[in-house]
DNA sequence: AGGTGTGAAACAGTTCACAGCC
DNA sequence: GGCTGTGAACTGTTTCACACCT
């Protein structure tokens, strides 16, 4: 008898919906800053705090299991626990920059991750001026410090803040490095092997989504 | 006779879906990019880009009218010219960014704004000591030059990367001073009255959703 | 009474597949 | 032969509406 299946589920978990993924990292902000006094909250009153209504905020939590109570609401302090267990912030999860330019730098001495459950652990440059100097409490480090580092500190995200044409060639060194995802802040689709995630954060990108709906002048969320 | 109708389109020309729009600045991105030598491009040649199929491609294209040639192509400058012209890109937009913190600034330095047809062209503060000082080729104003400049300056479009706690109040601020649309740096949700597109860039957040899918390790994006 | 959980309906977005044109 | 344009099928997401529990 396989004494180790004990713990391996029987039944596949039902994955959660990409839609609703996106939307548990915005629950729990709301739920960190609810009000410490209130011990539940109601489908409704969630709804309000991220402009959804009370049906999608149901369903979203219902993927995490039947959490709340009828007649009642949701217990704040369990939902918050449910929604960090199934993002996976039972950990700090370490995180690399590559690129220390304005961008870098900016995130680099940025402290909203650390609450968030993630701590640049690294930032990389190829340029040799800026090599060794510190930004925050980061000494930034050399590209070829990059696999090494990322072993010795079990590294799996990383974020690329280069200019464009060093991105493409900064992915696949960090594919190659184990890398299992990257959030690319320069403004270029990433084509890498393998199964690794990639989001895009593209400032121009927004603005010119913005500027569409401006300029159609129907601004609505 | 009205001669100023004849400019005026007579039929409500069919709205752009969402999830279209949203991809419009990405196929400009790499029209940008496109080789100067070829002057055609397929559908499948733009998914390959942007990792997409080409099927969606063309549906996507098709809504700014069907510019496709049969067994050639698309004409790549007509394109280009098509998608800049649907997301009113034919002007420079002018935009304010309100908060000269870390983030503030790269965003205030950071030049691939103007490339993309807007031009960062005011930066405020409430901090007297930052007010006054320069980033970039820019002087940092005081919260109460804002109305004045926005409609001295014609700014519908505003950035808020300011900490949360002042958020909500410049996003008030913001829409009293008549501007359409605010791209939200603050980790929290904004609730503001009106017709006013908000769109939100959280880092926090898009860390937090790369790390549920590193965690259930089936990273495809 | 109040508020969740959830099938079912409605809607939005994607993909298929092929007619039609170059 | 190659590639677009587009109905039709399909898949994913949102919303409705109400049974059910406290």
């Amino acid at each position: 008898m396989a004494l180790e299946s004990y713990n391996v589920p029987l039944v596949k978990m039902a994955r959660i919906p990409r839609a609703t993924v996106n939307r548990l990292p915005l629950y729990l902000r709301v739920l960190e800053r609810y009000p410490v006094e209130e011990t539940t909250v109601s489908s409704q009153e969630l709804a309000d705090l991220i402009k959804e209504n009370s049906a999608k905020v149901r369903k979203d939590l219902s993927f995490l299991g039947s959490y709340g109570v009828r007649g009642v609401g949701y217990n704040v302090e369990h939902l918050r626990f449910q929604i960090r267990r199934e993002l996976g912030l039972t950990k700090i999860w370490p995180v690399i920059i590559v690129g220390a330019g304005n961008l870098g730098s900016a995130l680099g001495k940025y402290g909203g991750f650390d609450a968030n459950g993630f701590s640049i652990v690294g930032i990389y440059d190829s340029d040799p001026d800026k090599i060794g100097t510190t930004i925050g409490d980061l000494t930034v480090g050399a590209m070829e410090d990059i696999e090494g580092d990322a072993k010795e500190l079990n590294a799996e995200i990383a974020i690329i803040a280069t200019p464009v044409p060093a991105a493409q060639e900064v992915a696949e060194r960090l594919a190659g490095a184990g890398f299992k995802s990257i959030l690319n802040f320069a403004p270029m689709v990433l084509r890498v092997e393998g199964d690794i995630e990639i989001r895009r954060v593209d400032l121009s990108t927004e603005l010119q989504i913005l500027g569409y709906y401006v300029q159609q002048s129907l601004a609505e969320s």
